[in-house]
DNA sequence: GCCCACCCGTAC
DNA sequence: GACGTACGGGTGGGCC
């Protein structure tokens, strides 16, 4: 087994073309261009050269025109309907394909694919190498020898001479025999009439061959045995036409069908073209990969001669990546303990500075790395790149460093090319280099004895760090050409995320001004609120148990109180969410009991007790954490603390609001945008009555409720308006009637009438509906008017709850992703001209809103500024607005 | 003691 | 089952 060669792959391209048509979703690239079935070829292909790497193949298909068998029976085939147009316009594409990949290419005129294969499966066999033919027609069944092997490689399933008499009940060698007596209906090969696979397999066994059969047809009694004699003159016929012809003189020996390496460059062209983003970045990824897996060469500086070596390096360089290790996750208290950099891919060095464990080596000292760096990295001319550099800014910042000349962040290209995937190094040198990097817990440890980095060794801290920034640069140089083919995405990286980030950052370090005293008062009030709740509740359920566990709720409501179950989660259990309480409420004492208990705690546990542990000890404020590759559609989000769901709706939540104070002299200015995704809905569906409202300044649910109910704008009754917003507010998620209906606590049907009616009023917003998921089952993704793009891979799956999830987070996520883009162009706009004039600062955003502290004799300037260029931040169909709200906190601010 | 799934609730 | 995007707390079970 060991010195046998490699197979010879014989591949029935024509076939299977033929077959992936039919069999898959008839995908299109966004110019309409059909592509599923090269798709479904070329992953064939690929998934067959990937398992049985040979060094000799054919991908062999059809030509066009006539072949022999036509001018043996002019009936051949006769019976095939016209090739679609839409299989037809794939050929060339994939031919283009096939040599772009390097695989070899038959194309014979005048014979068909099947003969092709069969004479270099009989010349490689007779040269005593075995040859796999891959094909899903059965007819090649009669090449199968000790030499010869057929895989289906839509199932993966071999065919090896004992197979076929397994499949079909004969020897290899009668195949042209059974094939010619049943006749075949799709290539018009007349056989025997009423003889099917059974009685063939059964004469077969009898008399061994076709021949034998004719010979004696006079034996065979019945119907059958009549259709036999009349078929006796035709049968040789159809016996040549199943042959497949094993001696055709080739030009091509098995020999030449040398396999060659892909042409990259014009692969990705074609990629590109067909949009098959997928494999364009495989591309990406093989470069580096195949290149001899990337010899590394990773150095940890310790003398002054190969730091100054390396910075002469780094100054020489037009770009380089770098990355900072740290104490710390928090970027507020972490300190740099060494920096590691990589100028071109495999080559990195790590220089340390703060390793402090026993037996450490000496370092350079902080002020030389750092000193020595510090022109380097706060040069707006000397281009860096990283992972996430928000973070290195900050830690850079804490040392005094103002980091400048970011030209890119692996984290943003990353999440702007597939914001569905995962932005972490690891993951994405998993993706993108097929590479496993050192992981951190590898050399840290994890849980309570996890080492701080300066405690770990340099013999693994070394190799760990540098391998940060040569992935980082790698990772960059597989990506970057990805960006560069896409203006769109190519300018939502370079006009929105790259600029924000500085900003980010900015409001980071910035932080939020906190009232401790007043959070903690409020935890005080809570608790004994809380306390005299459980009191209440252990009383009417006749025994004490944890309000907070949905677990004991559930034992005591079902079990033991025999309470009705409304609902059930997901996982099968009665639910005691919030809704179902409030339907419980009505009847009985306790639900109402643990509503109040739920909300009150949560708002102890979440906010009040814990918002005050994080403010900073030395600034003395609250600095959460922004993600900009976090969400899907382009949003931030904030962790520790999240700022992005400080309560507003309950009177209870918005005294949280209230600890967000100004400071002496300062006032808190909020702006948010009103009815931000509505207006993009306007824009983006062309709905005339949705324009004019916007265009008018009519209060928009008002405006809906006037319309869906067909009352004047001013007799709108406030329950109207009431279920007008809840329409609006559905559209913008996808939901249902039954969403709606839920919502607004009205039978199905009616809300069904309700959506009804909105689609008569407003029938540019259906349109625009039905469009978007068209789209999105086309092309896979959807995009927002920026060219931000959301990818959907569900969109077309078999499972109908996937589907439609998918479907309702396409008609979501292009205004959702629109107003992120529209904010994300009003902040980096406005830090521009807010840092150097007025005393104000941008302290927080929270999707629509952006807060302020400004002192308060800019207070005027600021808000002219902040609402000039938050309404100008984009030109949409209908004005942008935004309202403005001053205070001393951030409750009075709204 | 640590980790994770689950349920629930807060925001836009 | 049925409304999109997030983060986080508490519970409770499994694991070491």
């Amino acid at each position: 087994m060991s010195e046998k060669k490699p197979p010879l792959i014989l591949v029935d391209g024509s076939s299977y073309l033929y077959r992936a048509f039919h069999a898959l979703p008839p995908l299109t690239n966004s110019k309409g261009q059909p592509t599923g079935a090269v798709y479904g070829v070329i992953n064939m292909l690929k998934k067959l050269v990937d398992e049985y790497q040979p060094e000799h193949m054919a991908v062999v298909f059809d030509a066009k025109g006539k072949t022999f068998r036509d001018d043996i029976y002019a009936e051949y085939k006769a019976h095939r309907p016209p090739m679609p147009d839409d299989l037809r316009q794939q050929i060339e594409p994939l031919h283009e394909l096939v040599d772009a990949l390097g695989y070899p290419k038959l194309v014979i005129p005048g014979v068909e694919a099947d003969d092709v294969i069969g004479t270099l499966a009989k010349q490689a066999a007779a040269q005593g190498v075995d040859v796999l033919i891959s094909t899903g027609d059965k007819d090649m069944a009669q090449l199968v020898n000790d030499r010869v092997t057929l895989i289906n490689t839509m199932n993966n399933s071999l065919m090896t001479p004992e197979g076929v008499v397994e499949k079909f009940g004969v020897n290899a060698d009668q195949i042209i025999d059974y094939l010619a007596l049943i006749g075949d209906t799709s290539d018009n090969i007349p056989g025997v009439p009423k003889v099917g696979p059974k009685t063939a397999v059964k004469w077969l066994t009898q008399y061994g061959s076709m021949e034998e059969i004719m010979a004696h047809a006079d034996e065979i009694k019945g119907k059958v045995g009549e259709n036999l004699r009349d078929s006796l003159e035709q049968l040789p016929m159809s016996y040549q036409l199943a042959t497949i012809v094993c001696d055709l003189q080739l030009e091509q020996k098995p020999d030449d069908l040398q396999c060659a390496p892909a042409d990259t460059q014009r692969l990705i062209d074609i990629y590109s073209e067909l949009e098959f983003k997928t494999w364009l970045a495989d591309i990406s990824a093989d470069a580096p990969a195949k290149a001899g897996a990337v010899e590394t060469d990773y150095e940890t500086v310790l003398t002054e001669k190969q730091f100054n070596s390396w910075l002469s390096k780094l100054k020489k360089a037009e770009l380089f990546a770098f990355d900072t290790e740290t104490t710390s996750l928090d970027y507020m208290e972490a300190k740099v303990v060494g920096v590691s950099f990589a100028v071109e891919a495999g080559k990195a060095a790590y220089v340390p500075f703060g390793h402090d464990y026993l037996d450490a080596p000496a370092q350079l000292s902080e002020e030389i790395v750092l000193g020595g760096l510090k022109p380097l990295l706060e040069s707006p001319k000397k281009t860096k790149l990283g992972q996430n550099l928000k973070y290195d800014m900050h830690v850079l910042a804490n040392h005094g460093i103002h980091l400048q000349g970011i030209a890119h962040d692996t984290m943003l290209e990353s999440c702007v090319l597939d914001s569905t995937r995962r932005h972490d190094m690891d993951s994405m040198a998993a993706r993108v280099l097929d590479h496993t990097t050192i992981h951190f817990e590898d050399i840290a440890g994890k849980g309570a004895k996890q080492l701080t980095f300066n405690q770990i060794p340099l013999e693994e801290a070394g190799p760990y760090a540098a391998e940060d920034a040569d992935i980082t640069l790698r990772l960059h140089q597989a990506m970057w050409p990805q960006l560069e083919q896409n203006q769109s995405l190519l300018t939502v990286y370079q006009d929105i995320e790259l600029p924000l980030m500085p900003v980010i950052q900015q409001i980071e370090r910035n932080g939020v001004n906190l009232d401790v005293d007043m959070l903690a008062k409020q935890s005080r009030q809570l608790a004994k609120r809380l306390s005299e709740l459980e009191q209440d509740a252990y009383k009417e359920a006749g025994e004490e148990f944890n309000l907070g566990s949905p677990k004991q709720i559930q034992a005591i409501f079902f079990d033991k109180l025999g309470l009705p179950v409304i609902r059930k989660t997901p996982k099968g259990q009665p639910s005691t969410a919030e809704d179902v309480l409030q339907e419980l409420a009505l009847d009985y004492p306790l639900p109402k009991i643990i509503l109040e208990h739920r909300g009150l705690s949560k708002l102890k546990s979440t906010y009040t007790d814990k918002l005050p542990l994080q403010v900073n000890q030395q600034t003395g404020r609250l600095h959460t954490s922004y993600h900009q590759a976090g969400t899907a559609t382009g949003r931030l989000s904030s962790s520790d603390p999240n700022l992005q769901n400080i309560p507003v709706r309950s009177e209870e939540g918005r005294r949280i609001r209230q600890a967000f104070v100004a400071p002496v002299g300062y006032k808190i200015l909020a702006a948010d945008y009103s009815q931000i995704e509505l207006r993009i809905m306007a824009h983006l569906s062309d709905d005339k009555s949705l324009l004019t409202a916007f265009k008018e300044g009519k209060d928009i649910h008002r405006a809906t409720a006037s319309e869906v109910f067909g009352v004047a704008l001013d007799d709108v009754e406030n329950e109207q308006r009431r279920a007008a917003k809840a329409i609006n507010f559905g559209l913008i998620y996808g939901m249902s009637a039954f969403g709606l209906a839920k919502q607004l606590n009205i039978s199905r049907y009616d809300a069904q009438e309700y959506v009804n009616l909105y689609f008569e009023r407003y029938p540019g917003v259906k349109d625009y509906m039905d469009v978007t998921k068209d789209r999105a089952h086309d092309q896979g993704y959807v995009e927002t008017v920026f060219g931000r793009r959301l990818y959907l891979p569900e969109i077309n799956s078999r499972n109908g709850q996937r589907r439609q999830y998918a479907e309702r987070t396409a008609i979501n996520a292009p205004m959702q992703g629109t107003a992120a883009d529209i904010i994300k162009r009003a902040m980096i706009k406005l830090n521009q001209s807010l840092s150097s004039s007025l005393d104000a600062r941008m302290i927080m955003q929270v999707h629509d809103e952006l807060v302020f502290e400004v002192a308060e004799k800019d207070l005027k300037q600021l808000t002219a500024l902040v609402k000039k260029e938050m309404e100008a931040a984009a030109q949409l169909k209908v004005p942008l607005v935004v309202d403005i709200g001053v205070g001393d906190n951030w409750d009075e601010a709204h």
